[in-house]
DNA sequence: CGTAAAATAGTAATAATTACTATTTTGGAA
DNA sequence: TTCCAAAATAGTAATTATTACTATTTTACG
């Protein structure tokens, strides 16, 4: 692993931000400091602190992956207006869309709960 | 709104499933039948019958929406080896992971809980 | 310095879904 | 039955986030 100057502006980036940004947000301010800079890095530096743990990946369908340095277990709010993404301590899933009611006065149109597994037939070699 | 075979055919088959079938299956079984089909009819009517409520759309990052006839509140658990998805009735989130390996025998891997909402700034109208 | 491994810049490719347009189908009325 | 406007379709093109690729540059160590 060696140094570069644009993994380390992007991890400074990344983590004193507060907005979930995309790559594309990290991308656009970091080019004012780094003319030169090129999109498909700032894509791989992510993945790599991904990868390494210390950002989320916030996958959001039907829109641009956000990325979060808040790495304690969370759920996101994400407004399906203006597209800002809050974070929400997790309560107990019945108690959720009162609890983000109550946080945020905001409307619950609706929420994605998926689970990635490796299921039975797979996880005996099956596949 | 006016009757069309092809229509009529993807909701058979959508109704009549139970594998939570992308519009790419739906397309491709239903070709057979109808060989002039075309996939943007099959889109067009999935979106259709998701709007008025007859079936759920599952978004799913990075991979294709797939759709379910089941349109109670349920989760999903997705196999990140053979992109299985199975029904998951909801329970309280913190007894989630271990109710998923009682029930399925099988590992969560990581799981994504997203909310839509109208966010407050949005919601007075402010943008 | 010299050099090999690692990283980058910039472009091309990928892939699911949506948009577009010309053609066909439907269903009610003359 | 035949006409016709609204609705639907087929087939192609466009969109868009992300990944892949390759030539060039940078890093770090002997």
């Amino acid at each position: 692993m060696k140094y570069s100057k644009q993994r380390d502006m992007i991890l400074q980036y990344i983590t004193s931000s507060c907005t979930h940004p995309t790559a594309e947000m990290v991308y656009k301010d970091l080019k004012e400091e780094i003319p030169n800079l090129s999109l498909g890095t700032v894509y791989r530096n992510l993945d790599r602190f991904v990868k390494e743990n210390l950002i989320l990946r916030i996958k959001i369908p039907n829109d641009k992956d956000r990325f979060d340095v808040n790495t304690k277990k969370h759920a996101h709010a994400i407004c399906t207006k203006c597209g800002k993404v809050t974070d929400i301590s997790l309560k107990r899933i019945d108690d959720l869309d009162y609890c983000i009611h109550d946080l945020f006065k905001c409307k619950v149109i609706s929420k994605s709960l998926v689970f990635y597994t490796i299921c039975n037939e797979c996880d005996k070699g099956g596949i």
